[in-house]
DNA sequence: CCGTAATGGAACACCGCTGTTCCAAATTGG
DNA sequence: CCAATTTGGAACAGCGGTGTTCCATTACGG
């Protein structure tokens, strides 16, 4: 059996994580060699932990699913106003800031991200079209990559342009509200 | 001197531009190997004309600014009410399909193509403030952003869902349109 | 129709990344 | 403090992409 993470195998497993969500979200053909380094660790160690490339990919995927997962709770779209709720979502899955775009860059298609969001978030947008908050003509799934797109362009703003956090953060809310008005 | 191109060689050339551009767009680290086969061509023909990949990347560059400016002009953006002016902008952007997820995806900050539009199309968005199309709280940069990352999604939106290229647009330019208003 | 230009295939060396093994050093916990 | 765990460096083979050379074949123009 595997033997239970002692606390420093889990430290060491996290931090070539964050590093790799790092490395990889600027440049998704980065060797190993840039996460271990960008870790501050041996490749060797790397790969006592992610034995192939492909798994640290898979356990990446793992980790963004689970915080998209939280994020999409804590942003209640199920409650208020849907553009309000909308918006809501957009500030949660703003702070997960690299972590997403990882998923975007690799496959803005990911099945995952579909499924996790389309329960609720369909709802969302026809609670929004009932209501007349949001534009009928647009379909769940076009917002849907509205707002992906638009994170993604504050994310590069943010990175590029000397903006605050807040001030790109108060961008895209506003135009993610503005684009689904009818 | 370098001999004038015969027709054969300039077809050859182009036939090979065209090919990088499809398979980079798609995956900015394919091999040469698979741009060549794209191409309906010997890897070593592709050598011939382009002795390194960056030589291949940075025509690509070239092509690519070139026709970004030519569709730059078509828009007239200076012409007529602002929002109406953006749009047409972002119709002949989507007409460019791959050449311009090319230049998006290798660097969104590319310095080209910020300077290819900041002369009118600041112009265009101090437009838009004064006569109160734009919402006065979204700078020139940020609209630059925005559309950029929506004809983005816009091309994500037509390769992974059955939708026609025409509806595509609609909900492009509509977003946009939207987006910007006060 | 002949010669030149253009092409494509094969083979080659080179390089960087990958994944593995082995060993010595450092850290940690009991 | 000792032993088990964790780590990192070095070295290695394998692989795929790159860039080059050489040669035979094909297409084209005068």
């Amino acid at each position: 059996m595997t033997t239970v993470p002692t606390g420093s195998r889990a430290r060491t497993r996290q931090a070539i994580l964050d590093a790799a969500v790092e490395v990889l979200a600027r440049n998704p053909s980065a060797s190993l060699g840039d996460v271990a380094v960008a870790a501050d660790v041996g490749r060797t160690t790397l790969h006592r932990y992610f034995a192939e490339r492909s798994d640290l990919i898979t356990a990446l995927h793992a980790l963004a699913d689970e915080r998209l997962e939280r994020a999409t709770a804590r942003a209640r779209i199920d409650e208020g106003p849907a553009v309000a709720a909308l918006q809501r979502l957009c500030r949660e899955y703003f702070d997960l800031g690299d972590v997403l775009s990882l998923l975007f860059r690799d496959q803005v298609n990911c099945d995952e991200e579909t499924t996790v969001c389309d329960e609720g978030f369909e709802e969302l947008v026809r609670r929004g079209h009932t209501d007349g908050s949001i534009d009928p003509e647009l379909p769940a799934l076009w917002i849907q990559s509205l707002l992906w797109s638009q994170l993604y362009a504050g994310w590069s703003y943010l990175a590029e342009h000397g903006v605050s956090r807040h001030e790109v953060l108060r961008l895209v809310t506003r135009s993610i509200g503005g684009a689904v008005r009818p």
